[in-house]
DNA sequence: ACTGGCACCTGGGCGC
DNA sequence: TGCGCCCAGGTGCCAG
């Protein structure tokens, strides 16, 4: 579910809950996520007092004094508050209870979520490598152009690709290489600078966008208040193969590349 | 060093 | 109504 949008809506959602709160117990009913989760969480994060709600990339990073607490949410995962001693349904498999009486409760049906545990999250390895965050100063053009010469595979999956900048999944990839015109077939090393040029600056555009109306509510999402995104219906190709362009009126093709589902119009693309 | 492909897991939608 | 198949927002890791 969550791309980058969505996990800074859930960040802004929770934080004015978590801020100055005190851990007073976690409770985890599932551990087996994508790795599992440490079993010293709840010693470790127990009445330690939450500093700061942080992102870096997908990763939601809860610091407290002791540490951090750093959590993905992977394809299906979602974070809200709920009241403390809620009993918990089915895939709803942690609660962060809270000296407020509210709980931050960790739901992820798939399971390809994490929930880690660090001194350094920064210096994690799940970290470490990524690439300059999409709306910050680090990420531009002239990047997007250096990285990808002689880089034979296509310009969506490049765009993907975590070391290059981080946060653009296949709905924000889809609609920025719309936007921008680029055929997302296209080899990466065969895009102009000129057109990174562009598409750097959509993708900057869509996901900043996408933030402001709160991430895409794909099936039920919903961020950290609890409120859906309303950015679905302004989407112009992620999950519109064989609709009309909303640019030329085109049938918008679909393939497949790096194994995930591309639409794109073979007009306004090239 | 790159590249493409697979895996992890569950649920929803579709065709028969 | 039921069953089986295919697909899904991410991303670490593998072999070639």
């Amino acid at each position: 579910m969550p791309e980058l949008p969505e996990v800074e809506t859930t960040r802004r959602g929770i934080e004015p809950h978590l801020l100055g709160r005190r851990v007073e117990r976690v409770i985890v009913r599932d551990r087996r996520l994508r790795w599992p989760i440490p079993d010293d969480l709840d010693s470790r994060l127990s009445g330690q007092r939450i500093e700061r709600v942080e992102r870096r990339a997908k990763y939601l990073l809860l610091g407290a004094e002791a540490g951090t607490l750093i959590v993905h949410l992977g394809m299906s995962g979602s974070l809200r508050l709920v009241e403390g001693g809620l009993p918990a349904r089915k895939h709803e498999h942690v609660d962060l209870l809270l000296d407020s009486g509210q709980a931050l409760r960790y739901t992820d049906p798939r399971r390809f979520g994490a929930m880690l545990w660090s001194g350094d999250p920064l210096a994690h390895p799940l970290l470490v490598s990524l690439g300059p965050e999409p709306l910050g100063e680090d990420f531009d053009g002239e990047r997007l152009y250096r990285l990808s010469r002689g880089r034979s595979m296509a310009v969506k999956p490049f765009i993907m690709d975590n070391a290059v900048v981080v946060g653009v999944g296949n709905i924000y990839a889809t609609e920025a290489l719309f936007a921008a015109g680029i055929d997302p077939r296209r080899a990466a090393g065969s895009v102009s600078r000129a057109r990174y040029q562009r598409l750097a600056e959509e993708i900057r555009r869509v996901l900043a966008h996408a933030i402001e109306r709160g991430g895409t509510t794909l099936r039920d999402f919903v961020g950290g208040d609890g409120q859906p995104g309303y950015f679905q219906q302004e989407l112009f190709a992620y999950g519109r193969g064989g609709e009309f362009c909303k640019t030329c009126g085109s049938t918008l093709r679909e393939v497949r590349l790096g194994q995930r589902a591309s639409v794109y119009c073979g007009r306004c693309q090239r």
